[in-house]
RNA sequence: AGCGGGGUAGGGGAAUGGCACCCCGGGUGGCUCAUAACCACCAGGUACAGGUUCGAAUCCUGUCCCCGCUACCA
């Protein structure tokens, strides 16, 4: 019995409400989810939220509640992305006491690995980055990117110490799985400058007080990153899925890369795991050309898109109009545009077709469709296989329906094979070419089902009834 | 400053050394089954200057320009 499936995104940060680039990102663990069960693969697919730090502190505060009040109420917004259809199967979240008595384990454990240890710090602490910065990143007494005084503090802390038999280990690691090959790149002058040879990761108790604190030493809080990272572990211990692990593909976004390329798997290697098998690292989405922010009053949430264009079309244009391993930018205009002109048009107006055609197929080989159904059932899962055992899924490609090797979807294929044919003169005599067109919607029904599996449903659905009802209204301006 | 990403048709995006492709928009013709939808054809493109190569959008060197790593933020 082959291992299930595990898949992991990051977990969001909880100090501020989701926005469209989280949802991106769990929706592509919940896309590769669907092909693998499609091809009947069990598994199991961890998100959910980072709730400690100074950050979240300040922002409860800021909402005038105690912490723990308010990451629950903002974990509930994070959870109810579910509504997109992400069939996630745990939320971990790092408040979870199991959680923390995981992480104090691990800790315990690195500690008698020799891997943390601890040392009186001298150093230059920038308290908009929350970090020591060390002689590269400080110009003239100030830190270099936020160009702002630095406190000079004399503290103990503990520091994750990589050696160079970790780091070999970490080496490989990003060699053999973190994808895209840019990024590898990127990380591996990272791992190399060595500015992450020693790492301070915790921090006293009275500058950190929401976090995991660091067990027998009670003037110390866990730095949240090894916290947080703990958590596609700790997700697995509290559903007694252990075995699950290692990790079949972790998702993150670019911003995080350092963290689990290096950080993580010195942390897994210390402690005697195996490593993650894949790392897919995912861009960022601008909005008209600048950064999702508060400030600018730019960020599009999950909730307005849903409004506009629907879940299965949220789902849809996400994957197809942006490019999920580099950044992209999302304009409403543009989205309006492919709705339109994909599934308006597409692939909605093509099902509508085809069903107006489609009774002309003789009852008695209509009865027979069960049987069509299986044999596209079948031939998608070898074409799923085939695309599971690529470095990356082409998100961008495969939802948009192409045609194996060719630059052409499906949908255009059907569409000007009706037209050629003539389909609607004379359709009595053409049975045999409106069950072929009929055999290529309930092909791209199949096709189409990781992305929009409402709708891959409703199609097989019309088909097998031929009531004809508009998947995709058209947006009027 | 440093590190990183980028510049592809009028707009937006693909293309991991091998026919530059997709969506929107423009033009011409066709069709009227279908959601005023669809099909065919046409026009139009790799920032600039060199180099490597049988072959370069892709690799190398240089120039110009844009963006991110900067509160909030994936």
């Amino acid at each position: 019995m082959k291992k299930p499936i595990y898949i992991t995104t990051s977990i969001a940060y909880v100090n501020a409400e989701p926005h469209i680039g989280f949802l991106y990102e769990l929706l592509a663990a919940d896309v590769l989810k669907r092909y693998h069960q499609s091809i009947g693969h069990e598994v199991f697919l961890v998100t959910g939220t980072d709730e400690h730090g100074t950050k979240v502190a300040q922002a409860a505060a800021a909402a005038g509640q105690e912490p723990q009040a308010y990451v629950d109420q903002v974990a509930e917004n994070f959870k109810a992305l579910k509504d997109f259809g992400t069939e996630y199967d745990y939320f971990i979240r790092t408040t979870n006491l199991e959680h923390q008595q995981f992480v104090q384990e691990k800790w315990t454990k690195l500690v008698e690995a020799g891997v943390l240890q601890k040392k009186p710090y001298k150093g230059f602490y920038c308290s908009g980055c929350e970090a020591f910065k060390n002689e590269s990143e400080i110009k003239d007494g100030k830190c270099v990117i936020h160009e702002r005084d630095l406190e000079q503090i004399e503290e103990e802390n503990w520091f994750l110490i990589l050696s160079d038999n970790l780091k070999s280990g970490i080496k490989k690691f990003i060699e053999e799985c973190v994808e895209p090959a840019t990024r590898r790149q990127e990380v591996l002058n990272v791992l190399e400058s060595g500015a992450y040879d020693e790492i301070s990761v915790s921090r006293s108790r009275e500058k950190l007080s929401w976090g995991v604190p660091v067990p027998n030493d009670n003037t110390q809080t866990m730095y949240v990153w090894v916290d947080a990272l703990f958590n596609y572990l700790s997700a697995l211990k509290i559903n007694s899925k252990e075995n699950y692990w290692p990790a079949d593909i972790q998702i993150i976004g670019k911003d995080i890369l350092k963290f689990h390329a290096i950080i993580w798997p010195a942390l897994l290697l210390a402690t005697g795991e195996e490593l993650p098998k894949k790392l897919l690292v995912h861009g960022f989405i601008n909005v008209d050309g600048k950064k999702m922010s508060k400030s600018l009053g730019n960020v599009v949430t999950p909730a307005a898109l849903k409004e506009r264009y629907g879940v299965e079309a949220t789902r849809y244009l996400l994957f197809r109009q942006l490019s999920f391993y580099d950044d992209s930018n999302f304009s409403w205009d543009e989205f309006d545009a492919l709705y339109n002109g994909e599934l308006a048009n597409g692939l909605g107006n093509l099902v509508a077709r085809v069903i107006g055609l489609a009774k002309v197929i003789p009852t008695d080989d209509l009865a027979s469709i069960h049987q069509w159904i299986e044999v596209h059932r079948r031939k998608q899962q070898a074409f799923f296989r085939e695309i599971l055992k690529r470095d990356r899924v082409d998100f961008q490609r495969e939802v948009g329906g192409f045609v194996e090797g060719a630059e052409e979807s499906l949908i255009n294929r059907g569409d000007s094979f009706i037209t050629r044919k003539l389909l609607w003169r004379e359709t009595e005599k053409k049975s045999v070419e409106v069950r072929a067109v009929f055999n290529l919607v309930l092909e791209l029904s199949f096709r189409l089902e990781p992305f929009m599996p409402e709708t891959a449903k409703e199609i097989r659905r019309q088909l097998e009834t031929l009531e004809s009802k508009p998947l995709f209204p058209r947006l009027q301006k």
